[in-house]
DNA sequence: AATCAAATGTTATATTATAACATCCGCTAG
DNA sequence: CTAGCGGATGTTATAATATAACATTTGATT
């Protein structure tokens, strides 16, 4: 049974996992896509992206504009929504839209619509590609007749670790 | 085939069905659940309510507040955000996270979570209660170990009726 | 009549996002 | 080489969405 004082108050799973391996995998992913799809990977959209990596959690555009501002004296919101349109556009990063937030994702280049169960607790959003859910849904277009241009799954609730942590799973 | 002058700009389908009956059904359903419920659905809410169900589109919070004055001339955003959160608490109209408005919802009192199809032409909103979706995603949440709040499942596309309305489906 | 809770009124402000136009910079057609 | 073009960024302003905090009203209960 871990403490909550034995795990970072910004980082509550960080110890269980290699984190810097995320980082480095999603940048390398990213860069190589943008080279291959000749777009520009510019410094500030870099710096986004790491920013965004830092954690696992869903982060407010604001919030990535104080924390580039460092880096990036001149940073205002349209340099950040502009980074985070073209991460969008290349399916670098997810917006959560039930929480007006951006997150990291995991499988650029294949699938990039998964589900999103997002903690509670932790603020951590994990992706799970759910193919039998993407299915199902598929049947439910193709009974509706409906096109599907893009979708947003989105649950929100207490992630396995964090039950495990705490005893109130409000 | 229906052509485009045929049919209302503000309520594209609405010759195709009785909507008067789903305003009536809508607004019976929510007068009886908070009778039940011993909650209190005052005029403002039922102006709310009613504005909601206008059409089958997702309404904007401030549309819903330039819509009310006439009736309620001392409007304001919270006089709009209080009845939209006690009418979302009821489960009587859905939020729609992925464009920040609102829609009536058709299945109040049983199962209140949807999956919800957004047309881009017309903007109407369909509720399909998607069993198979649910229980694969019921399957998703177990094998993961997370336990459920809330769902959002939202998807953007063309409707049916638009498909065959328009040749151009972007 | 006193009091309490729920709803609403009211003012102010926080948060999220975009519009519009200016500038910079690397590339390439002439 | 240089004029011009497109993409990226800088800059200012403002639009759109949402909440906080405190005052007042109202109807039910004691």
């Amino acid at each position: 049974m871990t403490t909550l004082a034995e795990a970072s108050l910004n980082h509550p799973h960080s110890s269980e996992h290699d984190h810097k391996k995320c980082v480095s995998e999603a940048l390398d992913t990213a860069e190589h896509l943008c080279v291959v799809r000749g777009v520009q990977l510019t410094p500030i959209r870099h710096q986004v992206l790491e920013l965004i990596w830092d954690s696992h959690k869903a982060v407010k555009a604001y919030e990535l504009l104080d924390r580039i501002k460092p880096l990036q004296n001149a940073a205002k919101p349209a340099t950040i929504y502009r980074a985070l349109d073209f991460l969008m556009e290349q399916g670098l990063i997810h917006r959560v839209e039930s929480l007006n937030a951006f997150v990291g994702c995991s499988s650029s280049g294949h699938q990039h619509e998964q589900l999103l169960l997002i903690c509670k607790h932790c603020n951590e959003v994990e992706e799970r590609p759910a193919t039998e859910v993407m299915q199902a849904l598929s049947q439910e277009f193709d009974q509706a007749g409906f096109i599907v241009h893009s979708k947003a799954i989105e649950v929100h609730g207490i992630c396995i670790k964090c039950a495990a942590l705490y005893d109130d799973q409000d």
